[in-house]
DNA sequence: GTTTTTACTAAACAGTGTTCATTATATTTA
DNA sequence: TAAATATAATGAACACTGTTTAGTAAAAAC
């Protein structure tokens, strides 16, 4: 009976492998030139090897992906202690566009690449995602308790601060400000006069 | 010399017709399986022939993504009779959802990919882009000097403004909006009613 | 020790963007 | 008009991609 044990850690043994490899890869490479090929001759398997410990390509990124979300939830969580919501909620924020800037392959991942989403759509709830929703959603339920905000839907708040911090970041991130006339590090600055801003307008 | 004109026209004229057929199977078909031996076959050309006209796929797809400009930049300035600038602004972020909404595809090659990005950088200035985004600037501009809305910065408030907008149809149209526990038809509600908040929140 | 199961891989399939030598056509020159 | 030149178009190939399948070698079960 023990083999069947040693067999199950030999699995999961190897899907750590892969996932190992892909993620360093993913990292120095980027996505496109991560191909099963490429993973394949990093760990020294042949690639229709990859194919009997993940159904596909997505499926590896789909776990690059939560690792990820894990992450950056794990970031959020440093925040418990504060305890001022309003001020939670900045911090928040603040995490969120710093990781973006720190780990744009991640970022792009996670919140703008079709990749993750068709494994998403096979598991019931996108667990890696909403935890880290879900901080943000908790501590806007504070902030609303408290009346420390304008506004009362904790849930459309949340989806705007969220959708906020994402268009920069993500405009940031694919290049789209590079693209007009403003300098580097003038949009950089930016990026927190903004959060600023619109943190500020929406204080109670 | 008729003859080097004539031959400018066709050479314009192939230009278009491998724009259109491009565009067509894009917007029927997606990015992915709008491959440059599709478009061939549509145009009943070898794909060699593509090659005589654009560089690379990527110039192709720059040309649609200067039209879908255009298509948004056209709307924008339906707005110009609105001569209250604060609801102008307020038109334009409808019109930039809805145009989101109604054209996903053209959105994500305009705002999302990465695939114009290299021709973008090739062009001096991104004509197409900075058009629109003018637009937005100027009435932002209106708004701060008729002092209709907070702060005086209206370059970080356009793109404040953009970002935001831009942060809601992003999260919907990648589907990470579908992919959390909310339905559909609250989301499409949730995008009207934040911008309402955000830009109530500008309001000086 | 033989049979069965498991682990792995070489090779192929169908596709991608792109390049290049070659052919067919049109224009220019003699 | 006939030969020479310039232009336009292509078939075939290159180097990739994700993925599948038939076949082999090793391990486990009987």
């Amino acid at each position: 009976m023990a083999i069947k044990e040693r067999k199950e850690r030999e699995k999961q043994d190897m899907r750590n492998l892969i996932i190992d490899s892909a993620t360093g890869l993913f990292l120095k490479l980027g996505y496109d030139k991560t191909s099963i090929r490429t993973i394949a001759e990093d760990i020294e398997y042949s690639p229709a090897t990859i194919y009997l410990y993940f159904k596909d390509k997505d499926e590896i990124f789909y776990v690059i992906h939560e690792n990820a979300f894990a992450l950056l939830d794990k970031e959020f969580r440093k925040h418990d202690v504060i305890e001022n919501h309003f001020e939670r909620l900045a911090a928040i924020c603040s995490t969120y566009i710093n990781f973006a800037l720190k780990n744009p392959d991640y970022y792009d991942l996670m919140f703008i690449m079709r990749a993750p989403l068709s494994q998403i759509a096979c598991e019931e709830t996108w667990t890696a995602g909403n935890c880290a929703f879900d901080y943000l959603l908790d501590t806007m339920s504070g902030c609303v308790d408290e009346k420390l905000i304008k506004g009362g839907d904790k849930f459309l708040l949340a989806m705007s601060v969220w959708s906020f911090g994402h268009g920069l970041v993500s405009l940031y991130v694919r290049g789209r400000f590079d693209v007009m006339n403003m300098p580097e590090d003038v949009v950089k600055d930016m990026l927190d006069k903004a959060v600023a801003n619109f943190l500020n307008n929406l204080k109670a």
